[in-house]
DNA sequence: AGTGTGTTCAACCGAAAGGTTGAACACGAC
DNA sequence: GTCGTGTTCAACCTTTCGGTTGAACACACT
């Protein structure tokens, strides 16, 4: 379940937590005792959430002595925001169809839509 | 937990399922029979995952006879782009103020990096 | 070698997700 | 009123999630 890539990216981004270590990683690198520091969490539970960020694609870990700092892999954002973009644009091409209908109307005719329009589509 | 507007909007859209219903949404407002009548899940089942969408803000019912047609309410996106956009700018501020560090150095020096620095350099 | 620091692995726990079935509710139609 | 349709509520089950503790691993330092 949640196999896909863009399931996982919207679930790590769920966690309060794990936003604001993206966050905190968009300013610089850190290893993971660096991330954990401010939370009220182990450092095992930071580690955790760490696994789920990587395996969204959203960091990258490397090794550097016994240290493993985490790196933020901007890119990954790219596909939320075609998701999102993508069906924002087809919702208000939507209503702006929607609009022309209403306003091609003689007034007071309130609709009465087709019996069961798009609805199937999608897919 | 997951108290906020912003998680419970990623933790909603984790999910290929309610993902394409809000896709579908986006093509025309639907009951909850039809939103159900493709996935192989109970009518409760999508009942349910109406629920997440609307706590989320991103669908709302409105009452019409017996059905309750449900509706996109595209505007959430932008929660979502903004906060991903604020991040993503800022990391590429970042990798921009990098890369003209590392242009700045005379060839080869390859830092030697102070103490516990910002780890950056990779990407 | 032995110690210390950073990180992960393993087992466990309680709460929440996502699904089911069965009953109830809301309303139009007859 | 009764019937049928659309929707939700309630109880339950299984899996996942976020957290814990305790042990192990990896490496630098002396």
């Amino acid at each position: 379940m949640a196999a896909d890539q863009l399931s996982r990216v919207f679930s790590a981004l769920a966690d309060p937590t794990r936003r604001d270590m993206v966050a905190r990683l968009t300013l610089a690198d850190a290893t993971v005792n660096e991330l954990a520091e401010p939370y009220d969490v182990t450092v095992q539970a930071v580690s955790k959430h760490l696994r789920v960020l990587e395996e969204a694609g959203l960091v990258s870990r490397s090794r550097e002595a016994q240290r493993r700092p985490v790196h933020l892999e901007a890119e990954v954002f790219d596909l939320m925001t075609t998701w999102i973009e993508r069906y924002r644009r087809q919702a208000e091409e939507r209503y702006r169809r929607l609009d022309d209908v209403l306003r091609s109307m003689p007034d007071g005719i309130e609709p009465t839509p087709p019996p069961r329009p798009e609805t199937g589509a999608s897919r």
